[in-house]
DNA sequence: CCCGTCTTAAACAGAC
DNA sequence: CGTCTGTTTAAGACGG
């Protein structure tokens, strides 16, 4: 059928702005980055979340020590340090109790709380990386399964498309949150390197006291098994050099536990517990997530972690890396992996403190399985709040890269496997391959491409002020059919122009700048333009000086659709803005979608940012963005003049004109998409069209 | 099945 | 004469 309009040679160069690739989402996250912490965000962060932590560990390390110093210590009882082993780690958190004061004491050294603190801050970090992993991969999941079934639902999809902009916000957040936060960590020392500097703060946040205790107790109890810690780190001289006030608090026992008097950690204490409890741990977290937890060390050590043992280890380990043994708080060099593996053996065997430490360390995963739960909740009450549905696979995007979700995570909006809209029947367009999809694909973009599309689109489409402001970018460089009429598409260009009149050249020109798409088969589609012209009373042809401009006569063009819904208006609301555009005739929520706009072109309208009024369609700030795109075109141009003057001005097809619509409540235009929003005017901006315009 | 909308195709006319 | 612009007609697809 559709006629290869081969004959169209124009092909508008396809000037593909792969260049523009940035989503707004993207920026946006981006640009937090440079502010330092993920503090700034109101929510509470994962790191948030890690400062905490260590606040109340330091505090109950603090305790600790007080308790150290007072002497209430009753040496004894090892029993109790390998109860802790077999206790169940929730148990061992609930039961703090088991421990004894005296045993803390023993056990817990200034030396070896610091120790201990490294270590936790070490795990702490791992944690951390882990965690971000998870939710990273989690939102990504989530994005997919989303695009998914955007397939299959393609009206949710617009309105997803804005909340998923939202959702890779959080993701790039996070991900920004986590390199943040690795990197204040390192800066800090709490890495693990300079154990010396880290400061005791840092600590605190990472645990709560109630982990502390318990991974006290855990230490403490292993290391009476094992050894009697040494003091080594006792002396205050040792660790004085960055800890001040770590010194205070430590030493003198009848300073006060406040959380918040330093207390300093670490120091190079007992670099070989860690080692165990990392095997111990890796196998536990394995067993859930595999590999992900591994990322940090094992990054580029596959899998074998899985091995829980430690000695299966061949040519990566988890372990070790970079010549020596990672096992927390144990540096020791080793040549090779067989050397690392009889250090492991010898150094890191199953012994009592090994397994404390690896409590500790599943305290610590707990500790951060917790938070990501909280985390994983907030995420499935934004995504329900938002209306997506957290995990319906949908056949969709299934090619979509799961895979590359790594990849995908750093681009934060990326997220477009695109494999979809590859129009099957036109041609393979010279189109951008980018494709970076919109954040947000809308259903849109994922209908057909073809002559097909067209029901489905119509049907879905949202308002397309906000449709094409949130996914602006992708339709430039998609090619994908947008899910809007003729019709409205030329309107949109013409209200979105500052004059809000354009010659036929320049409605073109904006149909090859703004879509992908329509580079190609130009015979065809702009045939259709004209014909869309000519044949809708909507639009105007005024007779201009320099030619004839094309005008929209919202009247006109409000009338023409609405006439089958007859429903009421709120049910119309409804759809728009919800989810539920699908019931809608397409037409009619085409011109829903229309007239939410046109209503945000009247001037009037322009006012009345308060979005509370709901009037005509209670668009979300689908419109609402939309609204802005008008507004901005509005304001620059001719703010007096309504399309619906323009049009009483020439009606060569009719007369309507009657009433200005400008009475809606545009509440609507409050919103602000306006970056999205493709630049006012077509022949401003053309940058991209090299074709008609400059001719 | 009818009707309306939308899209596509195509014929045609007028202007440049 | 060719192209662009604009109008019109027809047909098919869709959905109510």
């Amino acid at each position: 059928m559709m006629v290869e309009s081969a004959s169209e040679t124009i092909r508008t160069a396809s000037s593909n702005q792969n260049g523009v690739s940035s989503l707004t989402s993207q920026s946006e996250g981006g640009g937090r980055e440079g502010g330092s912490n993920g503090d700034a965000n109101g929510e509470i962060s994962p790191v948030d979340l890690l400062h905490l932590q260590q606040q109340q560990a330091l505090q109950a390390a603090r305790q600790f020590l007080l308790q150290q110093a007072t002497g209430l210590s009753s040496p004894s009882s090892n029993e109790v340090k390998q109860s802790p082993v077999q206790v169940p780690v929730s148990m061992a958190m609930m039961t703090p109790q088991m421990i004894t004061p005296q045993q803390m004491q023993q056990i817990l050294s200034p030396p070896q709380l610091q120790a201990l603190l490294q270590q936790q801050q070490a795990l702490m970090l791992q944690q951390l990386q882990e965690y971000y992993k998870k939710q990273q991969e989690q939102l990504h999941l989530q994005l997919l399964s989303q695009q998914q079934q955007v397939g299959k639902h393609a009206k949710e999809q617009q309105q997803l498309g804005s909340k998923q902009l939202a959702f890779q916000q959080q993701l790039i957040q996070m991900q920004q949150l986590q390199q943040q936060h690795i990197l204040n960590l390192q800066r800090q020392g709490l890495v693990g390197i300079q154990p010396g500097q880290v400061p005791i703060q840092g600590l605190q946040q990472a645990m709560c006291p109630t982990d502390l205790q318990q991974l006290w107790k855990d230490v403490a109890s292993v290391q009476n098994a094992d050894e009697p810690i040494k003091h080594e780190g006792l002396d205050l001289s040792t660790n004085s050099s960055n800890t001040t006030s770590y010194t205070a608090s430590k030493v003198s026992p009848q300073i006060p536990h406040h959380p918040l008097s330093n207390g300093q950690n670490s120091m190079h204490t007992p670099k070989r517990d860690r080692a165990r409890l990392f095997e111990w741990i890796s196998s536990f977290t394995k067993g859930e997530s595999s590999d992900e937890h591994l990322t940090p060390y094992s990054k580029g050590t596959p899998l074998q972690s899985s091995h829980s043992s430690h000695e299966e280890h061949t040519a990566s380990h988890p372990l070790y890396g970079h010549g020596e043994c990672k096992w927390p708080g144990c540096e020791a060099l080793c040549e090779d992996m067989g050397q690392f593996i009889k250090h492991l053996n010898s150094e890191h065997a199953l012994d009592d403190r090994s397994t404390a430490q690896c409590r500790v360390q599943m305290q610590v995963v707990q500790q951060l399985e917790i938070q990501l739960a909280k985390e994983s909740e907030r995420l499935q009450a934004m995504m329900t709040h938002l209306h997506m549905r957290p995990s319906e696979p949908k056949p969709f995007n299934q090619p979509l890269n799961l895979a590359s979700s790594a990849s995908l995570l750093k681009r934060d909006s990326e997220p477009f496997p695109e494999g979809l809209p590859h129009p099957p029947t036109s041609a393979a367009a010279p189109i951008t391959p980018l494709r970076q999809g919109p954040s947000v694909i809308s259903s849109s973009s994922l209908h057909g491409v073809g002559p097909i599309r067209r029901r489905n689109s119509d049907k879905y489409c949202t308002p397309i002020a906000s449709e094409l402001a949130q996914n602006c970018e992708f339709y430039k460089n998609a090619d994908v059919r947008p899910p809007f009429t003729y019709a409205s598409l030329i309107r949109h260009a013409i209200l979105e122009s500052p004059e809000r009149q354009l010659t036929l050249n320049e409605i073109y020109n904006w149909f090859t700048r703004m879509f992908a798409y329509f580079r190609r088969n130009t015979a065809t589609w702009k045939n259709a333009v004209r014909h869309n012209l000519s044949l809708h009373k909507c639009f105007v042809r005024v007779e201009n000086v320099k030619g004839a401009v094309w005008t929209v006569d919202e009247v006109e063009y409000q009338k023409r659709r609405p006439p089958k819904m007859t429903g009421s208006p709120t049910l119309v609301k409804n759809m728009i803005s919800g989810l539920g555009f699908g019931s809608l005739n397409a037409s009619y929520q085409a011109a829903l979608a229309e007239s939410s706009l046109s209503l945000l072109n009247s001037p009037t309208l322009l006012n009345n940012s308060t979005g509370a009024s709901l009037n005509m369609l209670h668009v979300g700030h689908d419109d609402v963005s939309s609204t802005v795109e008008q507004v901005n075109s509005n304001g620059s141009c001719s703010p007096g003049l309504s399309p619906q003057q323009y049009g009483h001005q020439i009606h060569v097809k009719e007369e309507p004109a009657e009433l200005e619509e400008d009475s809606r409540p545009m509440s609507l235009i409050a919103s602000v998409t306006q970056n999205l929003s493709m630049p006012g005017d077509e022949r401003d901006m053309e940058e991209e069209l090299p074709t008609e315009e400059l001719e």
